[in-house]
DNA sequence: TTTCCTATACGACATTTGACGTATTTGCAA
DNA sequence: TTGCAAATACGTCAAATGTCGTATAGGAAA
């Protein structure tokens, strides 16, 4: 018995998701749950009904175009697939694609056989990918100089003693232990954190961490 | 009328070059040159003949293994492409394959069929890829943090279901929200976690993650 | 076949965390 | 000098987390 396969189809182009449709019609085990035409149109889709197994994501679209569509359902639905499915495959798109968690990365002349076999091998813990784009990964590896530039990170600014804690925070110590390290009460230290959730938008350690990192404060 | 691909086979076990010989015997125009059974035996053996297309190279080897060989080679003949193919696929090899310069990386279970069309494509100006390692390439692309501090990682063996939670909850997400979107009960996402916890040797939710990242295994 | 592992699930309990309000001291800048 | 931000600190409460025990079903391994 094979496992039916749920995929949603995102693009902006009515034409193309009928033609990536059909191309996925000689596969019996791939059900097409439903198609979206932009990021916040398959967000709004998507969050009636989650049981999905994979997205076919366009890039280039209006309103949330596919990159940022992926980084807001990865974040939200890890355990969805997501695979960029575009006629761009310039360095940048990639690496973004990438870093916003796409699982796979095919282009859009892709054969029926092969983005049936990106589909399966994804879901199979693999990650699919046109030989082009496997090719623009390994160079991006070679030379991590691109990986960080650019990006308008936006100022956040926290006082030296909340880095201090926060630092602390990224090493997995809880409340009390911080207050040993610092010499302080572990009142003042969860008011600290306090003020740093506050100041990162976030609500609990992991994503305190995470947003810190991002945004080079540790 | 096609072009006729001159191949090298660098391995030190000759019956698994027989058995790569074979793999590709189907298929017109691959040519086997010659092959070698280390990397100074390669090395001596192109030096006389560098007409060659495509190198196969096994890493472990004596003498001079496939690693270094592939930064002489594509030094010296950065005209040859060179794909790995090994049953080694750590993250180690694979960066390090990578950075030495390789034009690919399969595995050697790989079907013939594969392995041709892995050779054609790399000729074709991109790069052969087994699935699992394209998102180990991926990964390492998402967390360049490791590439540098690697050594001897404990093994440390997460069930597939285990990796779903530990991903979810690398998102920062709560036990309900993990439930929710993996269809599972809160309780049972308590245990997997609490499982996770000790196959990690960590108590909370942030030495797991960055365990787990450190490890690869997310 | 039996055994072991995995995935599933529930309950209970103590601890930790996140959110809120409030308050005092200190040092720098307006 | 005044005022304000930062650092310090306490208390309370609800929610989330971490730890323990237990249990069942299914599949893989021995």
């Amino acid at each position: 018995m094979q496992k039916i396969i749920k995929t949603v189809i995102v693009d902006d182009n009515t034409f193309l998701i009928k033609a990536i449709q059909e191309k996925l019609s000689f596969f019996d085990d791939i059900q097409i749950k439903f198609t979206a035409l932009d990021g916040s149109d398959l967000l709004t889709k998507i969050s009636n009904n989650h049981n999905i197994d994979v997205i076919l994501m366009d890039i280039d679209m209006p309103i949330l175009n596919g990159i940022e569509a992926t980084e807001i359902i990865k974040k939200k639905y890890p355990h969805i697939k997501v695979i960029m499915l575009t006629v761009f495959d310039n360095d940048e798109n990639i690496f973004n694609a990438i870093k916003a968690g796409a699982d796979g990365y095919l282009l859009k002349e892709v054969e029926p056989k092969t983005l049936y076999e990106g589909i399966i091998d994804t879901l199979n813990g693999g990650a699919a990918m046109n030989p082009s784009i496997a090719l623009k990964t390994l160079k991006l590896l070679r030379n991590p100089i691109d990986l960080d530039n650019k990006k308008e990170e936006e100022i956040i600014k926290l006082s030296a003693r909340e880095i201090d804690v926060l630092e602390q925070l990224s090493k997995g110590l809880n409340y009390i232990n911080i207050a040993e390290n610092l010499f302080l009460s572990p009142a003042t230290v969860r008011k600290h954190i306090e003020n740093i959730y506050t100041k990162l938008q976030v609500h609990n350690k992991l994503e305190a961490v995470q947003k810190a990192k991002k945004n080079n404060l540790i």
